[in-house]
RNA sequence: GGCCCGUUCGUCUAUCGGUUAGGACGCCAGGUUUUCAACCUGGAAAGAGGGGUUCGAUUCCCCUACGGGCUACCA
């Protein structure tokens, strides 16, 4: 069975980079009727925070991205010990005891002889005796997962077949000197043994396959397939980490942000295929094609999710915001009209409240000094409240008898004296949701 | 510095060596409309640079430039 993972460390709130990685494989595994899981990588308590942890289910939820398990990485770590176990038996694992600042020193100085700074694996050359007085001396040591030094080669499904020397690569850490399971190991294992068919991720992930690879070998295990996707950047090709604050879940859903606008870009973008609207998730579902994906950076604005969800508020029955309007303080009896009238003329749900203070308050008039005798001729005949939808035609068909003006002569002053804008829904619609005109005061 | 990946209209991209280099979004113009939007029609708009290979390169190879990633006792 298809089995994906989507795999935060919570840490902090997911942004649109996450949401990218999740979606791909949340979309891999429905369109397969395969699993998918939310694996929590909290093996860090130092960072992993609960807070996160209920946020990031948040905002899955939002948009609609339900999974079918849920696992814990603080909770495994005894498997984690295990397969430490079965790489020690079978010296793929070695203790090394360099400080940080040991190891620093080191890369610098290969850096400086132009040499790739690769750990030397002095480690592995010390005897027992050695090894016995530096953990005596330092405490334990890290240890290390030995690389096979040779090609380690994949079919990416997105990058295609892709070659990395092992020997440019320093033999992983995959504990740390205070015991601490590291990512590459606790990824490994749970993957194999959750079953995970197909793992999709950032190309920032691509060396971490290459070792990957060699451990799930080393362990027995048969790697998944790979798809590296590339990182998104800001419009400019800016790195996008630097604005990750505006571009989390959380800020764009507080802009008014449509779940189902954001999951539409992201699910197309990058890709040959055509960013479209789609209202629900088994379009979504079914036009998506992870090798219709390419290699090269993508350009993310946020900007275009503006008018995606403009358009998908135009086509929002009653029933799904009545709530909302509700919350606003639109009276039962005008709330279907109200909706009907501004759902055209809104970006976000978060520019209704706007509309109904107007209708409410009314407007400060907008009167052309030319228009100033017209429209005060108009609001002497102007009927008493509350209006129908006949109202707006009778009305300016009697000022138009009255004052002989018709057209956009006789509509627009109107209009910018009961609204105080130029552009808004249809004034026939727009009247009897007036609860006070100040122009007629 | 080393290792990976990349570079086609403003953006996301198509092109299995021969195309008027196509589409989508955006943009501009016209139409329609009492405004805006929507809709319809039309339009402008692209192969980073340099070398090869070839009868012929956007396409294959090399170099350069530029961009991104990795080079942690983070994930």
């Amino acid at each position: 069975m298809t089995t994906t993972r989507f795999a935060p460390s919570p840490t902090g709130h997911i942004h649109v980079g996450n949401l990218r990685t999740a979606l791909l494989n949340f979309l891999i595994a429905r369109k397969a009727g395969g699993q998918f899981i939310l694996r929590i990588d909290d093996t860090d308590p130092e960072r992993s925070r609960e807070e996160y942890v209920d946020a990031i289910k948040e905002d899955l939820e939002w948009l609609g991205l339900h999974w079918d398990r849920v696992e814990r990485q603080s909770e495994r770590l005894d498997r984690y010990a295990e397969a430490a176990d079965t790489l020690r038996g079978m010296g793929r694992f070695y203790e090394a005891f360099e400080t940080p600042t040991e190891l620093d020193l080191k890369r610098k100085k290969q850096l400086n002889m132009g040499r790739p700074p690769v750990y030397d694996r002095a480690a592995l050359s010390m005897t027992g005796d050695e090894r016995e007085a530096l953990r005596a001396e330092r405490g334990p040591g890290v240890w290390r997962f030995k690389l096979d030094q040779e090609r380690i080669e994949w079919d990416d499904g997105i990058l295609g077949p892709v070659s990395i020397d092992a020997a440019s690569v320093s033999d992983p850490v995959l504990i740390r000197g205070d015991g601490q399971v590291l990512y590459t190991l606790a990824s490994v294992v749970d993957d194999m043994e959750m079953g995970v068919t197909d793992v999709v991720r950032g190309s920032d992930h691509v060396t971490n396959t290459a070792t990957q690879i060699q451990i799930i070998e080393a362990l027995g295990g048969t790697p998944p397939r790979f798809a590296h996707h590339s990182l998104l950047t800001g419009p400019q090709g800016e790195s996008l980490s630097k604005r990750l604050g505006t571009l989390s879940l959380r800020d764009l859903r507080e802009r008014g942000v449509h779940p189902m606008a954001l999951l539409s870009l992201l699910a197309r973008l990058g890709s040959s295929d055509p960013v479209e609207l789609r209202t629900d998730m088994e379009t979504l579902v079914d036009g998506f094609d992870i090798t219709r994906f390419g290699a090269a950076p993508t350009k993310f604005d946020e900007n275009d999710l503006f008018p995606m969800t403009a358009r998908i508020l135009q086509e929002t029955p009653f029933e799904e915001v009545r709530q909302t309007i509700a919350a606003i303080g639109v009276p039962d009896g005008l709330a279907a009209r109200f909706w009907a009238v501004t759902r055209d003329n809104i970006t976000t749900l978060n520019d209704l409240e706007a509309w109904w203070i107007m209708f409410r308050d009314g407007a400060e008039p907008a009167i052309a000094p030319e228009d100033a005798d017209f429209v005060a001729h108009a609001m002497r005949l102007l009927p008493e409240g509350p209006y129908d939808d006949a109202t707006w035609s009778e009305w300016t068909a009697a000022v138009r008898d009255a004052t002989g003006r018709k057209g956009r002569p006789l509509f627009m002053p109107l209009r910018k004296a009961l609204t105080g804008q130029e552009r808004g829904p249809e004034m026939s619609q727009v009247l009897p949701l007036m609860q006070r005109i100040r122009a007629a005061d």
